[in-house]
DNA sequence: ATGACGTGCAACGCACGA
């Protein structure tokens, strides 16, 4: 008997604000699990009972005031909930659960990475170096025994990372979120771990893949000028239980939108 | 290719996003 997992990740950009299309996506979509980044909610203030009449009565979250924060709301429980620290920020940049999936379990993290504001320079730029310096713990940690066990993950991670990432790669060479010396510790941090990039395992490398567009353009959809900043990695152990990955770019015209559009993933294991 | 916008906080503009 094969089990099935749906697991979803979305940049929601203020959860509360925007519960009437979370609910949209769990009414329509059903995935069992849903990660959430920027939830810009105390824990206290999060909707956990919308979530729970919606049948996602497991709720994991990693808030704070006004910035950041990060959640998982599942249909399955939740165990082992860790709250991993970085550059001793004392900031809400990631969760990790264990959900049960196939007769035993998978660790799943939830990141939200710093964004690194306007220049790509960690001299001029402290959240550059911030950026640089997170991700720096994220490889030498995802290296170790992370990869080693059935584990996903997830996020925001603020990054991307190929050509076909972005609309014009030339055009954001020197743009933070596509600099050499992000993608290629991005990179980095995954060969580290031999995680497996679900998206690309199903989309060609040759084809444009974004999960967000800026809320400046006047038209987003025709314009298209996106980033491929939203992730999922599969370690080695889950090798052969990916199914399906898919962008839903519909979101990102829904009322009121998140600059980020959710992506499903499906495992069969 | 920057930013025309959008968020939370406590303003009544600011920091931040990327």
């Amino acid at each position: 008997m094969t089990d099935r997992l749906t697991i979803a990740t979305w940049n929601i950009n203020s959860v509360r604000l925007r519960m009437p299309i979370v609910e949209r996506l769990l009414r329509d979509h059903g995935p069992d699990v849903l990660c959430l980044q920027e939830t810009k909610c105390p824990d206290a203030n999060f909707p956990e009972g919308a979530f729970r009449k919606l049948g996602y009565e497991h709720v994991a979250i990693n808030g704070q005031k006004g910035y950041h924060g990060v959640a998982v709301v599942s249909r399955r429980p939740l165990a082992e909930v860790e709250r991993r620290g970085f550059c001793d920020k004392g900031d809400a940049r990631h969760i990790a659960v264990s959900v049960p999936f196939g007769g035993t379990s998978l660790r799943l993290h939830n990141f939200y990475v710093p964004a690194g504001g306007d220049e790509p320079d960690r001299e001029i730029n402290e959240k550059f170096g911030h950026k640089l310096d997170f991700m720096g713990e994220m490889r030498s940690w995802l290296a170790g025994e992370e990869a080693r066990r059935p584990a996903v993950v997830v996020g925001d991670l603020n990054v991307a990372p190929f050509e076909h990432d972005v609309w014009s790669h030339k055009a954001l060479l020197k743009v933070v979120s596509h600099t050499p010396v992000e993608t290629e510790l991005f990179e980095e941090i995954r060969r580290a771990g031999n995680w497996i990039d679900a998206m690309r395992e199903v989309v060609p490398p040759t084809d444009k893949l974004y999960t967000w567009w800026s809320y400046r353009a006047k038209d987003w959809d025709a314009a298209d000028k996106g980033r491929r900043l939203d992730h999922v990695w599969l370690s080695q152990p889950l090798a052969g239980t990916l199914r399906s990955v898919a962008v839903l770019r519909e979101a990102r015209g829904w009322e009121k939108p998140s600059d980020h559009v959710p992506v499903m993933t499906v495992l069969e294991g």
